[in-house]
DNA sequence: ATGAAAGCGCTAACAT
DNA sequence: ATGTTAGCGCTTTCAT
């Protein structure tokens, strides 16, 4: 008795329903499982005429591929993983959609994680992903703290860092230094003289920090134009912190603030028009990353676009390149500049 | 030679890098492949000595387990397949959320895809979550054809549908019907006179179907205290069709506009605003979902709110259940009531 | 162009 | 409590 019907005789009896292998394919089509095997995947080295005939069976049978066989036996899965910081931060969700629409032409599945900005988080998910033998990680990094990173890339998984520069590693940045130029340059222009910021405490958040060193360093170049009335620092970058820093801003009034994010910008508006202030009228106010919503936020704001799509484009084919052609040599470093986009909040 | 090493010895000939595996584990720990496979997943198997050794030979080896190994041989992959609309539609996100917590906790690992609203999409990547071996599908269905749905899940893949009933299976849904009634109450609450409904033409979109019966039904039953002066239907949901919707309504005006969307009321509001219609003074607009942005639109929105949070509970209880407990028996049929948020663009 | 043999790294079934 | 044996379903040599 052959190991093949002796397995399947265990099964009849035992009532396990099992699926269509290729081995049940080749007995059908009359050719052996190598064959069936490269009828699927490398349909060049099999005649015209078998290969037909394995199609034909193999849809005749139902058959459907095992992915996990198939991978284990190739050594890698044909997976990306993707780490971005929240589900609802509208902001990355163009890179993960150029990301899926490529991955499924060629034939790769994307499986995304958030890390909620925690590095402990990071680290697990990357973990989990080398278990899973990705073909590749593109992560949006929630600190500085890039270790598992770069090992994870010596180690042959190459990274991709996606809108935080990472200098160790294949990196499409943005460049937050100058966006908080481009923000300062505009009040300057618009001739507002006393200005106030909202950062943000956190230590992680160096893009955050770089945003108000670029509008603190251009200010400063102007030499006097402009003063710097305040500078808030709220825990976080969210809709709440936003609110808090409103509080603060209330009594002695600039004429302009500056965020270094849109959440924290529409917790500002929000806040500020509850307590009868208005904007811009009263004050001002230009965030920074152009979320969808801020078109249509209370007062639609005025903000510096992070060039997104680009991103998405650049981050894509920097996946691909890598994948299909595993030549460690040079890193890729990209860093898109932002621009500035014009509405109500900061007219 | 034993096939083991002379696999070794391959591989240092080939300067191929192979990963750590269980039996370099064993052979470092003096102990077969099987007890260390069980130290890793049935601890209580091994004694507690034995399994001490092992996990220090893991780690100084710095072994990683192989997930497709594993899920191979055990005949199922521990993933759990989620298919959403769009990544950008904030309001699945908790679910999500709540879903990947609980997976973190239990070993699975969330895979996520979107569906597009389009059923040849949806359909492709459930037979691609089989191809993987999923332990389960969530589905936030993308129309009513769900015959691959109840194949699946005949099949032996428990299939969990969220948002939209669905009847054929475990279904966590909202309903919809409901959520019209309530919008309506509220219209006649507070006695607007002449109203309109902002709908949606796309054949598939049940939900919003149910939005606008329930509401002509609670207004036909009120006995013409109300009525309807339009039905508009746009081509989807999204802001941009709330602005086309805009253009159609701003000539003659009815008092109050109930959108089966919140997209579709901030663009609604968005572009009546622009036309110089104010909102809620010179017509009132209703929502219906509760984004987390309607708190800060152009004009905070008064909306139906679905029971997001509760339906990621059920959500996630419901998948583990049916993982767990792979009876064939019941299936789960929740309807959940949405409640009303007084908001000021209907106050 | 096709096939036979040998694994991929792990778990399950059955001993002991 | 531990080991032996036999696969999981596929791909990868290496023959023919």
């Amino acid at each position: 008795m052959k190991t093949f019907s002796l397995n399947r005789y265990l099964m009849t009896r035992k009532k396990i329903s099992a699926a269509v292998t290729q081995a049940d394919v080749a007995r059908e089509a009359g050719v052996s499982v190598v064959t069936v095997s490269r009828a699927l995947s490398e349909p060049t080295l099999v005649a015209e005429d078998t290969r037909i005939r394995i199609l034909e069976a193999a849809s005749r049978l139902g058959y459907t591929p095992n992915l996990l066989a198939r991978w284990l036996s190739s050594r890698r899965s044909k997976t990306i993983g993707v780490i971005i910081h929240e589900l609802d931060y509208a902001y990355f969700s163009p890179i993960v959609g150029a990301l899926e629409e490529r991955a499924k032409k060629e034939g790769y599945l994307v499986v995304m994680s958030e890390s909620l900005r925690q590095v402990s988080i990071e680290r697990e998910v990357v973990e989990r992903f080398k278990q899973l033998l990705v073909s590749a990680v593109v992560v949006h990094p929630s600190s500085s703290n890039t270790e598992h990173l770069v090992n994870t890339d010596r180690a042959g998984t190459p990274v991709i860092a996606f809108a935080r520069p990472w200098d160790e590693g294949d990196s499409i940045g943005v460049d937050n230094f100058e966006a908080g130029c481009i923000a300062a340059r505009f009040l300057l222009e618009r001739n507002h003289r006393e200005v106030a910021i909202v950062g943000t405490d956190s230590e992680e958040n160096v893009p955050a920090k770089m945003r108000v060193d670029g509008f603190l360093k251009t200010i400063s170049d102007a030499g006097g134009a402009i003063s710097v009335q305040r500078i808030i620092s709220v825990a976080g970058t969210s809709f709440e912190d936003g609110c808090m820093a409103a509080e603060e801003l209330a009594g002695k009034r600039p004429h302009a603030i500056f965020c270094v994010s849109d959440r924290l910008a529409f917790g500002l508006v929000n806040r500020l028009l509850e307590i009868g202030v208005r904007v811009p009228e009263d004050v001002a106010v230009i965030g920074c990353d152009n979320l969808p919503q801020s078109t249509y936020s209370q007062v639609p704001l005025t903000t510096v676009e992070l060039p997104v799509s680009e991103m998405a484009t650049l981050v894509t084919n920097t996946v691909f390149d890598r994948i299909q052609n595993p030549t460690r040599l040079p890193k890729r470093q990209e860093l898109l500049i932002p621009k500035l986009v014009i509405r109500s909040s900061c007219p």
